[in-house]
DNA sequence: TCCTACTTGCGTATGATACGCAACAAGGAA
DNA sequence: TTCCTTGTTGCGTATCATACGCAAGTAGGA
């Protein structure tokens, strides 16, 4: 990421935090420069060793409470299903995930136009491909109608992309 | 699933097992129905309660070892980043991800024709639909060269969607 | 500069997952 | 059918990620 682009990032952050009346900390700061800046997605445990450098005092603990809240501000997103174990799919034919940010329920849905997906020419760069499918993520229609008359916020995130 | 389909997968099953010297015990049969019969990619705890009650002996730890037994075998998949733990994204920007299943690498990629995606119609009954992004899964280039002269085989699996 | 609510770090708890080992059973051989 | 051999199971326990309570600390508005 170039310097303009992360200070435009830290100024979002900023403002976001001011509007939520949630403190700037040092701590804070770096933890979020530091997930800016990784192209790798890292998890916790990563993120915390890279911080610790600069902020030699920092605990594990902090970082993984920053972290929640920063997906809470909606700042960051999390990969693969939320906050939960690994989940098994005995399903081998071509489909596709909806995936509700809520509970975590998972459905599989089929779409023969999504199943033959062209991909840019840049992922095979990356390596060799083995499938490719679309996770949606939502609220279920259960957890719609749990909701009692809450404002639509809190805990689930309304930005873009996992 | 209806019957007929269990059935299929079932032979799958006991074709996949011996030829792999693999044994079909009475845990893992009930096991691998239950996750076929699921739609719900149950973790490994929910299919450890409801085989309990047919098989009131098994243990939680044969139902770990089974799934990636399964899994090894190529019967069953894992849904979003595999056997790791959660991780966070700090790119909030339409984008795509691509995912080694070997190092469990994890990589944007960017296609303003995917970011179009339409969704079949099944999806929005499903509920909200909050974003929706491409997951490619794949061995990237350099799990591709530390793979020493190797049989394409033993723990990456080759076939269909996670 | 002062206050106060929000944060931090620490110790520890919790919860998922995996490993070693001895008892056990699947399934091919006799 | 009975007998072996080898893969499996269940158990106890280890490990690892993650979260919580509390007292000390600090951001940031008054």
């Amino acid at each position: 990421m170039s310097q303009p682009n992360l200070d435009r990032r830290l100024e979002h952050l900023t403002t976001t935090a001011k509007e939520a009346g949630v403190k700037l900390t040092h701590q804070r700061l770096e933890i979020f420069r530091e997930i800016v800046l990784s192209a790798e997605h890292p998890d916790a445990e990563t993120i915390f060793r890279a911080v610790q450098k600069r902020v030699p005092t920092v605990s594990l603990d902090t970082v993984y409470r920053t972290l929640w809240k920063l997906h809470d501000l909606g700042l960051v997103t999390t990969l693969g299903p939320q906050r939960d174990r690994v989940r098994f799919d005995a399903n081998l034919d071509p489909h596709h995930h909806y995936i509700c940010v809520q509970c975590g329920l998972v459905r599989d849905f089929e779409s023969s136009e999504l199943d033959g997906l062209r991909l840019p020419e840049a992922v095979s760069q990356l390596g060799t491909i083995m499938n490719a499918h679309v996770e949606v993520r939502g609220l279920c229609s259960r957890c719609q109608q749990r909701l009692p008359t809450q404002t639509p916020n809190s805990n689930q995130q309304s930005q873009s992309v996992p």
